[in-house]
DNA sequence: ACCTAATGTAAAATATATCATACATAATGA
DNA sequence: TCATTATGTATGATATATTTTACATTAGGT
Protein backbone atom coordinates (compact mmCIF):
# COMPACT_ATOMS: atom_id res chain seq x y z
CA UNK A 1 0.00 0.00 0.00
CA UNK A 2 1.21 3.39 -0.88
CA UNK A 3 1.49 6.21 1.14
CA UNK A 4 -1.58 7.62 2.84
CA UNK A 5 -0.93 11.82 2.14
CA UNK A 6 -4.15 12.61 2.34
CA UNK A 7 -4.16 11.56 6.12
CA UNK A 8 -1.03 13.30 6.89
CA UNK A 9 -2.42 16.37 5.42
CA UNK A 10 -5.95 16.39 6.99
CA UNK A 11 -4.06 15.85 10.35
CA UNK A 12 -1.72 18.41 9.39
CA UNK A 13 -4.52 20.89 8.63
CA UNK A 14 -5.76 20.48 12.09
CA UNK A 15 -2.29 20.57 13.73
CA UNK A 16 -2.05 17.58 15.46
CA UNK A 17 0.96 15.36 16.18
CA UNK A 18 0.65 11.71 15.37
CA UNK A 19 0.53 10.92 19.27
CA UNK A 20 -2.25 13.58 19.15
CA UNK A 21 -4.47 11.33 16.52
CA UNK A 22 -3.21 8.64 18.21
CA UNK A 23 -4.73 9.17 21.54
CA UNK A 24 -7.91 10.41 19.64
CA UNK A 25 -8.79 7.14 18.21
CA UNK A 26 -7.21 5.10 20.55
CA UNK A 27 -4.35 3.73 19.37
CA UNK A 28 -0.61 3.82 18.91
CA UNK A 29 1.34 6.86 17.45
CA UNK A 30 3.36 4.08 15.47
CA UNK A 31 0.20 2.46 14.41
CA UNK A 32 -0.52 5.77 13.08
CA UNK A 33 2.80 6.54 11.66
CA UNK A 34 2.23 2.77 10.01
CA UNK A 35 -0.76 4.09 8.39
CA UNK A 36 0.07 7.02 7.15
CA UNK A 37 3.62 5.27 5.61
CA UNK A 38 0.92 2.53 3.94
CA UNK A 39 2.24 0.19 6.20
CA UNK A 40 -0.38 -1.18 8.10
CA UNK A 41 -3.67 -2.30 6.16
CA UNK A 42 -6.33 -1.01 9.09
CA UNK A 43 -9.60 -2.27 10.31
CA UNK A 44 -12.73 -0.11 8.68
CA UNK A 45 -13.44 0.81 12.46
CA UNK A 46 -10.06 2.20 13.07
CA UNK A 47 -10.51 3.99 9.97
CA UNK A 48 -13.62 5.46 10.66
CA UNK A 49 -12.53 6.46 14.07
CA UNK A 50 -9.10 8.50 12.57
CA UNK A 51 -12.00 10.30 9.99
CA UNK A 52 -14.91 10.97 12.59
CA UNK A 53 -11.46 12.77 14.65
CA UNK A 54 -10.33 14.74 11.42
CA UNK A 55 -13.89 15.40 10.70
CA UNK A 56 -13.39 14.12 6.81
CA UNK A 57 -15.22 10.86 5.58
CA UNK A 58 -13.77 7.53 4.39
CA UNK A 59 -13.35 8.80 1.09
CA UNK A 60 -11.63 11.39 1.74
CA UNK A 61 -9.28 10.01 3.22
CA UNK A 62 -9.29 6.03 1.94
CA UNK A 63 -10.73 6.00 -1.46
CA UNK A 64 -9.08 6.64 -4.59
CA UNK A 65 -8.78 9.52 -5.92
CA UNK A 66 -11.13 11.62 -7.90
CA UNK B 1 -20.95 -3.55 14.59
CA UNK B 2 -24.09 -3.69 13.33
CA UNK B 3 -25.68 -4.97 10.05
CA UNK B 4 -24.34 -3.69 7.04
CA UNK B 5 -27.72 -3.26 4.86
CA UNK B 6 -26.40 -1.44 2.52
CA UNK B 7 -23.97 -3.90 1.32
CA UNK B 8 -26.41 -6.38 1.09
CA UNK B 9 -28.81 -4.12 -1.17
CA UNK B 10 -25.59 -3.29 -3.34
CA UNK B 11 -24.71 -6.92 -3.37
CA UNK B 12 -29.06 -7.24 -4.71
CA UNK B 13 -28.75 -4.47 -7.07
CA UNK B 14 -26.52 -6.32 -9.15
CA UNK B 15 -27.86 -9.97 -8.52
CA UNK B 16 -25.30 -11.11 -7.01
CA UNK B 17 -25.32 -14.13 -4.47
CA UNK B 18 -22.16 -14.25 -1.54
CA UNK B 19 -20.19 -16.39 -3.03
CA UNK B 20 -20.54 -14.56 -6.46
CA UNK B 21 -19.08 -11.57 -4.38
CA UNK B 22 -16.69 -13.60 -2.71
CA UNK B 23 -14.96 -14.59 -5.49
CA UNK B 24 -14.94 -11.79 -7.28
CA UNK B 25 -13.35 -10.43 -4.23
CA UNK B 26 -11.15 -13.14 -2.93
CA UNK B 27 -12.28 -14.18 -0.01
CA UNK B 28 -14.57 -16.53 1.54
CA UNK B 29 -18.24 -16.99 1.09
CA UNK B 30 -18.41 -16.86 5.40
CA UNK B 31 -16.53 -14.13 5.07
CA UNK B 32 -18.78 -12.16 3.03
CA UNK B 33 -21.65 -13.13 5.32
CA UNK B 34 -20.19 -12.00 8.65
CA UNK B 35 -19.30 -8.58 7.45
CA UNK B 36 -23.07 -7.92 6.16
CA UNK B 37 -23.95 -9.51 9.63
CA UNK B 38 -21.59 -6.89 11.26
CA UNK B 39 -19.84 -9.82 12.58
CA UNK B 40 -16.25 -8.97 10.86
CA UNK B 41 -14.31 -5.43 11.15
CA UNK B 42 -12.54 -5.94 7.88
CA UNK B 43 -9.43 -4.37 6.86
CA UNK B 44 -9.37 -1.49 4.73
CA UNK B 45 -8.04 -2.70 1.94
CA UNK B 46 -10.93 -5.87 1.55
CA UNK B 47 -13.09 -2.60 2.05
CA UNK B 48 -12.36 -1.19 -0.66
CA UNK B 49 -12.28 -4.66 -3.47
CA UNK B 50 -15.71 -4.83 -2.01
CA UNK B 51 -16.89 -1.30 -2.98
CA UNK B 52 -15.27 -1.58 -6.51
CA UNK B 53 -16.57 -4.80 -7.24
CA UNK B 54 -20.04 -3.37 -6.52
CA UNK B 55 -19.20 0.04 -8.25
CA UNK B 56 -20.25 2.10 -5.18
CA UNK B 57 -17.93 3.99 -2.83
CA UNK B 58 -16.70 3.49 0.75
CA UNK B 59 -18.85 6.31 1.66
CA UNK B 60 -21.56 4.38 0.29
CA UNK B 61 -21.07 1.25 2.12
CA UNK B 62 -19.01 1.59 5.23
CA UNK B 63 -19.37 5.74 5.93
CA UNK B 64 -22.37 6.82 8.56
CA UNK B 65 -26.05 7.63 7.28
CA UNK B 66 -26.02 10.91 5.69
C1' DA C 1 24.48 24.97 17.12
C1' DC C 2 21.73 22.55 20.23
C1' DC C 3 17.89 20.57 22.36
C1' DT C 4 13.44 18.82 22.22
C1' DA C 5 9.65 17.17 19.62
C1' DA C 6 8.15 14.46 15.87
C1' DT C 7 8.53 10.70 12.97
C1' DG C 8 10.57 6.35 11.12
C1' DT C 9 11.57 1.61 11.82
C1' DA C 10 12.35 -3.06 13.71
C1' DA C 11 11.24 -7.27 16.08
C1' DA C 12 8.89 -10.11 19.26
C1' DA C 13 4.52 -10.54 21.66
C1' DT C 14 -0.29 -10.14 21.58
C1' DA C 15 -4.77 -9.39 19.56
C1' DT C 16 -7.78 -9.97 15.99
C1' DA C 17 -9.17 -10.76 11.05
C1' DT C 18 -9.96 -14.50 7.97
C1' DC C 19 -9.95 -19.31 6.39
C1' DA C 20 -11.46 -24.09 6.25
C1' DT C 21 -14.75 -27.21 7.41
C1' DA C 22 -19.10 -28.54 8.84
C1' DC C 23 -23.75 -28.30 9.93
C1' DA C 24 -28.29 -25.72 10.33
C1' DT C 25 -31.86 -22.86 8.64
C1' DA C 26 -34.23 -20.04 5.28
C1' DA C 27 -35.49 -18.89 0.64
C1' DT C 28 -36.73 -19.85 -3.95
C1' DG C 29 -38.38 -21.95 -8.07
C1' DA C 30 -40.53 -25.67 -10.49
C1' DT D 1 -44.27 -30.18 -2.01
C1' DC D 2 -39.58 -30.89 -2.72
C1' DA D 3 -35.03 -30.17 -4.21
C1' DT D 4 -31.71 -26.90 -4.75
C1' DT D 5 -29.73 -22.59 -3.68
C1' DA D 6 -28.63 -19.10 -0.46
C1' DT D 7 -27.48 -17.63 3.97
C1' DG D 8 -26.43 -18.19 8.97
C1' DT D 9 -23.40 -19.89 12.45
C1' DA D 10 -19.74 -22.32 15.00
C1' DT D 11 -15.03 -23.70 15.92
C1' DG D 12 -10.29 -24.49 15.54
C1' DA D 13 -6.45 -23.28 12.46
C1' DT D 14 -4.02 -19.88 10.07
C1' DA D 15 -2.88 -15.31 8.58
C1' DT D 16 -2.42 -10.74 9.57
C1' DA D 17 -3.30 -6.39 12.25
C1' DT D 18 -1.66 -4.04 16.27
C1' DT D 19 0.99 -3.38 20.58
C1' DT D 20 5.14 -2.93 23.15
C1' DT D 21 9.65 -1.61 23.55
C1' DA D 22 13.61 0.33 21.84
C1' DC D 23 16.51 2.79 18.96
C1' DA D 24 17.42 5.86 14.86
C1' DT D 25 16.61 9.80 12.11
C1' DT D 26 14.47 14.08 10.91
C1' DA D 27 12.27 18.44 11.88
C1' DG D 28 11.63 22.67 14.13
C1' DG D 29 12.37 26.36 17.34
C1' DT D 30 15.41 29.17 20.12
Amino acid sequence: MAKNLKLKAARARLDLSQQDLADMVDVTRQTISAIERGDYNPTINLCRRICRALNVTLNDLFWEDS
